[in-house]
DNA sequence: ATGACGGATCTAATCCGA
């Protein structure tokens, strides 16, 4: 059976509740996972959730900045959230989801944006960034038997192709060399499938964020592959389809970042 | 690199995003 899930950095879940129901009601996904949600557990807007048929959700929240939730139609389990650095951020957070071809954990991910400088040593969000990823790097695909999909804004845009110019951003936080290659050494380390790039080939541009300062987001189409979706090896085996939803960069008062779509036939 | 937006917060002015 076709199990879709959708990520999305939101920026600000209860400024932009209206949007999240559209896509909610239009896509229909099992699990949609947020970030950057800016509020607090008890302000999380868990009514407007139920009231379409996703009584399930796991939100790590914290005051005015990050913060991810995991919203779900069917129940989760072993619920969880990992503070890599150890700096009390709302970064990470992990459940078990029931699927017709058994279990499936999700992790959901916001990672450092790691500040403007790329060098650690004069840059001290750059070297969380660095840290951040490098905690990444002990998760595996698959865990106690059962195979994880891992999604989120990863705030990297590892490949040539995922940047509007590989040569002008390689000295820009994003999409530095010591950036891009760590993130592919977590990849390699923990045996995960980069499911969009699977079914989108590496030699097509793909963008997840636009900025807000350009003029006309469209028109400059300056965009970056912020957001990502990777699974076990096995489940990448049963991916059906990846879809970015460029258009929701268009609806009224948008978020920077657009959903990313997969389904998988589990 | 460019261009100069948009969110949350002690609702003004500042920090943060990437």
């Amino acid at each position: 059976m076709a199990f879709k899930i959708i990520t999305w950095n939101i920026n600000s879940v209860r400024l932009r509740i209206g949007i999240v129901e559209r896509l909610l009601k239009e896509q229909q996904p099992d699990v949609l996972c947020l970030q950057e949600t800016k509020c607090v557990n008890d302000a999380f807007p868990r009514k407007s959730f139920e009231k379409l048929g996703y009584a399930h959700n796991a939100v790590h929240g914290q005051k005015g900045y990050h913060g991810v939730a995991i919203i779900s139609k069917s129940p989760l389990s072993q619920t969880s959230s990992t503070d890599f650095c150890n700096m009390g951020d709302t970064r990470h957070i992990e459940a078990v989801v029931e699927t017709p071809g058994g279990p499936v954990r999700i992790h959901n991910f916001y990672v450092p944006a790691g500040g403007d400088e790329p060098d650690p040593i004069i840059n001290s969000k750059f070297d969380h960034k660095l840290k951040f990823i490098d905690g990444m790097k002990a998760l595996s695909g698959v865990q106690d038997g059962v195979p994880n999909i891992l999604v989120g804004d990863l705030n990297i845009a590892p490949l040539e192709n995922d940047v509007w110019s590989h040569k002008q951003l390689l000295k820009i936080v994003s999409h530095t060399p010591v950036e891009t290659q760590g993130l592919t050494m977590v990849m390699n380390a923990g045996d995960w499938v980069d499911c969009m790039r699977q079914h989108i080939p590496p030699s097509e541009k793909l963008y997840t964020w636009w900025s807000y300062r350009a003029r006309d987001w469209e028109a400059s189409n300056r965009g970056r592959r912020l957001d990502h979706v990777w699974s076990a090896p096995q489940l990448a085996q049963q991916l059906v389809s990846v879809d970015v939803l460029k258009e929701a960069r268009g609806w009224e008062k948008p978020s920077d970042h657009v959903p990313v779509i997969a389904v998988f036939d589990l």
